[in-house]
DNA sequence: TCTTGTGTTTCGGTAGACGTAACGCTATAT
DNA sequence: ATATAGCGTTACGTCTACCGAAACACAAGA
């Protein structure tokens, strides 16, 4: 007999597996098959292949012609246009990037997380009459910049992996190269929430960045300040600290992110 | 009984409803009701109900808690993010804006659709020792620019209707600055396909944009070309019409957009 | 106060989704 | 070569979980 509706189980069942299936082949990265689908969301390689079936017939899914395997269709994509143009990052970040250039006068940066970096999505250069910053769409490495070092110490430890063995160049004579070394520094990065890259892309700068995250709790970005180490030490100012991680919370929380992981 | 496959018809079909309520949900800016929804998608209330109940419980929708109506949620959302991730525009448009850059010499620009203007992604400087071209990551507003023009004239009616109601700036003498104007601009650009903004930004400057589409057939971004009037005439020469418009179809087929609307 | 619109709930019947099990097929290992 | 193991895919009968029509509760106007 139907459970009617009563508390906590109501509604379509079918759809839940669905949204899963395609949250599973949006976080992969390549591809997916319906057994490792199945197994992953715990259920019978059939369901999973009904909803695959109806998914690719509607196009949200494709399917590769030679190994069989499915990944996002191309009206998923259109579908993630749209929705993340309605959320909008650049527009939520921008109170919380003003109040952090008011608070402290430097440069602040929000960046975006992708596969290959951080990349900068807007910018607020500093009260000081030299010109430190970074330029908007351009990318930061993740080895060498407090950004990009604060998104990798908080991604998919999988995704962390493969970033770690990809080959890193030295900017300055003190940019961390090694894998070892760097894994150290990204573990303390992580347990203190902020990042940062004294003499690392170029000497004399410092960088300080902190992360946001959406509701899933995966991170989508930072946000950071780029000045003379001179101004901004290795050991950033108790205020400063503060302002970058009051600043990452506001974004997280504008994202929907609920405090406590 | 039931229709086991045959042809045709298979699958779920619960699902089908789903994500169409999720692609109303993401292409309306605000929210919706449920009589709303079901008229739109031409089923029942109850249905629609419940699959937002579905979406509701697992955070897929966020409902208004003093309207009742419905709106995107934080979990799409994140969903949205990584779909759009994994499709990247930057680097699939890449290949063909430096094939632009290399046929024409002059400086080239990929930039993105937004509600409130033309965003660009990516740039490169033309071989002219004169530096002219736009800065990553600005904004270019729909009324003065060739990229923002031709995004609005290929866009949906109705939002093409909101912008126009905006009051518009003139950043020259001869920007045009009426409704009635860009109107008659606008039906142009979209009959051709392609559109240019000459003394419209600033005196002795010209551009000129072709829009790409998704598979969904919606316009995405446009791709340009900017340089001094006296290299980009009004009246671009048939190699840089030939060279935009090429690109831009390219860039398209990429978005997995199928020629022919 | 009556009407007309919301979003929401109930309820029985049925058709559509489910799991089990078998099917081709391709690679890999024997 | 041959056997094995894995893949994506299909078949089919059971049964459950979705569906539609109609009623409900509440809000806003007339």
């Amino acid at each position: 007999m139907p459970r009617i509706s009563g508390e906590g189980v109501s509604g379509n069942q079918g759809v839940v597996l669905t949204l899963r299936t395609l949250e599973a082949l949006a976080h992969s990265k390549g591809q997916m098959g319906v057994t490792e689908l199945a197994a992953k969301l715990g259920t019978t390689k059939t369901r999973i292949h009904r909803q695959l079936r109806t998914l690719l017939e509607h196009g949200y899914v494709a399917q590769s012609e030679e190994t069989g395997r499915y990944r996002v269709g191309s009206r998923l994509i259109s579908l993630g246009r749209h929705v993340t143009e309605a959320s909008n990052l650049a527009g939520l970040a921008q109170p919380h990037l003003s109040k952090l250039r008011e608070a402290l006068g430097q440069s602040c940066v929000v960046s975006q997380f992708e596969h290959s970096g951080a990349r900068i999505v807007m910018a607020l250069s500093g009260r000081s009459p030299i010109e430190i910053g970074v330029k908007p769409g351009s990318l930061l490495p993740f080895h060498n910049s407090a950004q990009g070092r604060v998104m990798l110490a908080h991604a998919d430890p999988e995704f962390r992996k493969t970033v770690l063995a990809r080959p890193m160049n030295a900017t300055t004579p003190e940019t961390i190269v090694t894998r070892e070394a760097l894994l150290v520094e990204l573990e303390k990065v992580r347990a203190r929430g902020w990042a940062t890259a004294a003499n690392q892309s170029a000497m004399g700068l410092n960088a300080l960045a902190a992360p946001f995250f959406d509701a899933s709790g995966g991170v989508v970005g930072a946000v950071g300040i780029v000045d003379l180490v001179q101004y901004l030490p290795p050991q950033p100012l108790p205020e400063q600290l503060e302002a970058i991680v009051q600043a990452a919370a506001g974004i997280s929380t504008s994202l929907g992110h609920i405090a406590g992981q």
